[in-house]
DNA sequence: CTGTTAGCGCCTTCAG
DNA sequence: CTGAAGGCGCTAACAG
């Protein structure tokens, strides 16, 4: 009863037509240039039939895959996560799928898995950089897939890129504690080598300079951007012998380690307890103790601006290649550069748990 | 100084054999029956000139895409997150990759997807059901794709299935809370039409019986398995009459929506407030105030040991297509029916958080 | 509007 | 152990 793959030609036959006609009627972006009737014929015989036209095929001589790529450093992170829904959704609205790789926040790994991308010869590929240099990105960008970054940039790749208004949120988390009152102030996390930490502490050394206030040796604890880095920041803050009485986090994942370390202090009693305002926001966060502000990323926009990019890219190069004049001699894409979008970021305000337990 | 896409007839030409060779040599599966040196000839050609092995050609010929599908009710999950994980790490180990897909909790989209990962020649799917029937997936099953669910089990098809050991873990979940001296305990969240949630209920009522309880109207309470049934459902929890004093979740996401009531709730005072043991476990849990077990599944080795069925799985058939005999005549797939994993869950407990703050 | 005709790049018998 | 040859199923000119 095995069933026996329904090809084009069968179709062709049961449906008196050749198999040119039915490869236009079916076609993904709509039958054009076929009559009404022949077209529902075509239908008739396919739907009756079982037809699924073989991807794989139709791949080799479109060399287009319909689908798009994603690498992120780990799969295992909210922010990942929001993403990878927003690109999921936008792109199975246009009748694309989804590849999705890990680079196990090495650049080794992510080399290798641009290259399994390309072979599998993805239209796209959206990717958030492991490292600090991208020329393996540049690369393919440059030939035929296009690729957008997110949330980071990298060097030595020229490519788009979706990135959240790093700067500007972490500036404004600063100034919402300077307006609280707070004045011992600190940055905790970061990595020299990862864009979007350079910029937080930018925004945030701005706010503070605007201030009036002064940066010392121990303002800006960076030294990571994941749970581990934030928990030993936490415990070198708190056992500062001028503790700050509220702290930036660079991110989520800092964030976490840094109220984990004080769910472990908080035991000592006789202390003031520093707040937090944090980078990132998930369905957690009213549960986080010393969480006062959050600067929210909208990860599902930056994933759908993403797949938008990309798919204009796409079109770029088909009606290029179309095109009559073959590319110009000139260097560099006559497409226009790399485009870089910021998307605002929301100060979100938590108030209540922290005072309230203080309070019992 | 656009590169053309090097084929397999340029790399033999280069190293002086034959195509046939060059794709023995440079076969996923290891290089069997070419000589040392023909085989390092040959790399050497490959790699100076950068080939890449064209997918789509192969696919299109071997009829595996070296692709394996998942299908989830939705992405935006902690345990979906680390089963992907563990998916793609697995995958990935053997050249395999992972195409993600969201049914968005519709049996609707879940036929959609698993046509349109069927038509991409995936070699196997993974699919988390989003209803309760599934009989578009045992279809696929019988002919060419395996499928192997995960989390959830459904009527209608009859396929290997990877699951937590759910009715053990609600019953031992239920005796810690019985054993800290709660009697008054009620069951929050569940759908008839959803396996887990039966077999949890299940393993609650077991528990409770055993000691001597008496379950009652009340006493279960499903309604749904989304933040906003957990939401609700301790809403009702509270103004009940005479509330229980101990609350079992049926899962994260209604576990998240109990917390978020009761943190409104808190700000109310005089009242002791029940303590929740729930299934499943994140980052966050040691920070949800009213938590103090739960049951925790391993989402990453669920993700691993579905992979491996669904590689055994091709192998399978790989070595039944190349049999001599054709299949028997008889009904029933001759490779073993349908197997069922149930990884353990490990409980967890919580101290401190609640009672802490409580004492402040 | 529809049919004919070439391949896309690779794998895989079948000979040698 | 290696080479020659025939498609896999589909699309994209090019005619008609």
């Amino acid at each position: 009863m095995r069933e026996r793959t329904v090809t084009i030609r069968e179709v062709a036959a049961a449906a008196g037509v050749s198999t040119a006609t039915v490869s236009r009627t079916l076609s993904p972006d709509g039958a054009e240039g076929v009559s009404e009737e022949t077209r529902l014929r075509v239908f008739a015989a396919a739907s009756k039939m079982g037809y699924r036209a073989n991807h794989a095929a139709r791949s080799l001589k479109t060399r287009s895959s319909r689908t798009v790529g994603i690498i992120a450093p780990e799969l295992t992170n909210d922010f990942f996560m929001d993403l990878a829904e927003g690109i999921a959704g936008e792109l199975e609205r246009q009748g694309y799928t989804l590849l999705v790789a890990s680079s196990a926040n090495s650049v080794e790994e992510e080399k290798k898995r641009v290259a399994m991308l390309a072979e599998r010869m993805v239209d796209g590929m959206v990717v958030i950089p492991a490292g600090s240099r991208g020329d393996h990105l540049a690369a393919r960008a440059l030939r035929r897939t296009p690729v957008v970054l997110v949330d980071r940039l990298v060097e030595g790749a020229d490519v788009d890129a979706v990135l959240s208004d790093n700067e500007g949120g972490a500036y404004e988390l600063t100034r919402r504690l300077l307006a609280d009152g707070f004045r011992r102030i600190c940055f905790v996390g970061g990595d020299a080598a990862i864009s979007t930490a350079r910029e937080r502490i930018a925004g945030f050394s701005r706010a503070m300079l605007e201030a009036g206030l002064h940066l010392n040796g121990e303002t800006i604890r960076s030294g990571g951007m994941e749970v581990r880095d934030g928990y030993t920041g936490m415990g070198a803050v708190l056992e500062s012998p001028s503790p700050p009485d509220a702290l930036v986090a660079v991110n989520l994942l800092v964030h976490l380690g840094m109220e984990r370390r004080l769910l472990e202090y908080r035991r000592r009693p006789g202390r003031v307890l520093p707040v937090i305002a944090a980078f990132d926001e998930t369905a957690y966060t009213p549960f986080l103790p010393a969480c006062r502000y959050t600067a929210a990323q909208d990860a599902a926009a930056m994933g759908k601006e993403a797949v938008r990019r990309i798919l204009e890219r796409i079109a770029e190069r088909r009606t290029v290649e179309k095109s009559p004049v073959g590319r110009s001699p000139l260097a560099g894409e006559e497409t226009g550069g790399e485009r870089i979008i910021r998307l605002p970021v929301t100060i979100v305000r938590y108030r209540g748990s922290q005072e309230d337990r203080r309070r019992r």
